[in-house]
DNA sequence: CTAATATAGTTCTAACTAGAACTATATGGA
DNA sequence: TCCATATAGTTCTAGTTAGAACTATATTAG
């Protein structure tokens, strides 16, 4: 594999997300959160709950950063930290009523201004990327395993 | 355009994404750089060297940023920071001895590190990917534009 | 039942992040 | 020339980041 092909590729989806992640986060900040804050918030949304564990491996946030976007959501009054009963070790997660009012609020508004971006691609380009990247993050993950 | 459609293209890329900071940091970290730092080094590789500003536009990273990260590779004497005699506003940020010396090790090393990512994919699959992430980047900046 | 090990979260540190406010220099037009 | 505006970089702030060290609770093996 020449890396004359690769390069190009790692520079593109770099810029890519990147190119998401500010323009995505045009409509969270409008709203006064943070992209990670949605994240949580949009992850919390119509659930009973979660633990900090389950919360960081679907939003890929590590659960020394967790804690910090946790603190200040609870701040904020959007979610609520509660001990499990059956397991002194783990917690619940939650959506406050307000976080529950921000959610149903924001998440609708927040397709809308994404509805714009992908109007202009064809959905089978949109299955097809979605299609290839889930190979290469595999490829990631493979080659991961393999170095240990 | 239907969310259940673009959703899981967000979420993919964004995933797709981790997993190659995550794979190449894992390179990165063992010769004492941060990813960042490797992106200027590697930036300024095989070059004159360039202003912050050229440097920002290379990697993505914003000036504000970019001056913390510069001090950073000044303190490991990895680059030079010069004033531009032409124009008092710019400066020309540049590769030391060492700098160059580290760059010509690491680069390649860095190649090696990631060709078992690469070769499990097919080379179309790696240009039909590099496109479609294109076509994507390009849609996220009309919007953009369309919004203000 | 108890010791070893695994798992869940928090805390800590150094670094990165974007954005905004600021300083300094350039440039273009009246 | 002189003023308005644009551009380059730094500084500042609040927040995020990963990783490592730490505490506390569970689980598993002997």
């Amino acid at each position: 594999m020449l890396s004359t092909k690769f390069l190009p590729l790692l520079r593109e989806l770099s810029d890519t997300y990147r190119a998401f992640e500010t323009y995505s986060a045009i409509h969270i900040r409008s709203i006064g959160l943070t992209p990670p804050q949605f994240d949580i918030v949009a992850t919390l949304g119509n659930t009973q709950g979660m633990s900090p564990k389950e919360l960081g491996d679907k939003t890929l946030i590590t659960k020394g950063t967790l804690t910090g976007v946790v603190d200040r959501l609870i701040e904020k009054d959007l979610v609520s930290r509660t001990a499990s009963a059956s397991d002194g070790r783990c917690q619940t997660i939650k959506l406050t009523r307000q976080g529950d009012h921000l959610f149903a609020r924001i998440f609708p508004e927040h397709l809308a201004h994404l509805q714009p971006v992908f109007a202009q691609l064809k959905t089978a380009e949109i299955t097809a990327l979605t299609a290839h990247l889930c190979s290469l993050r595999a490829a990631f993950g493979k080659a991961r395993n393999t170095l240990e």
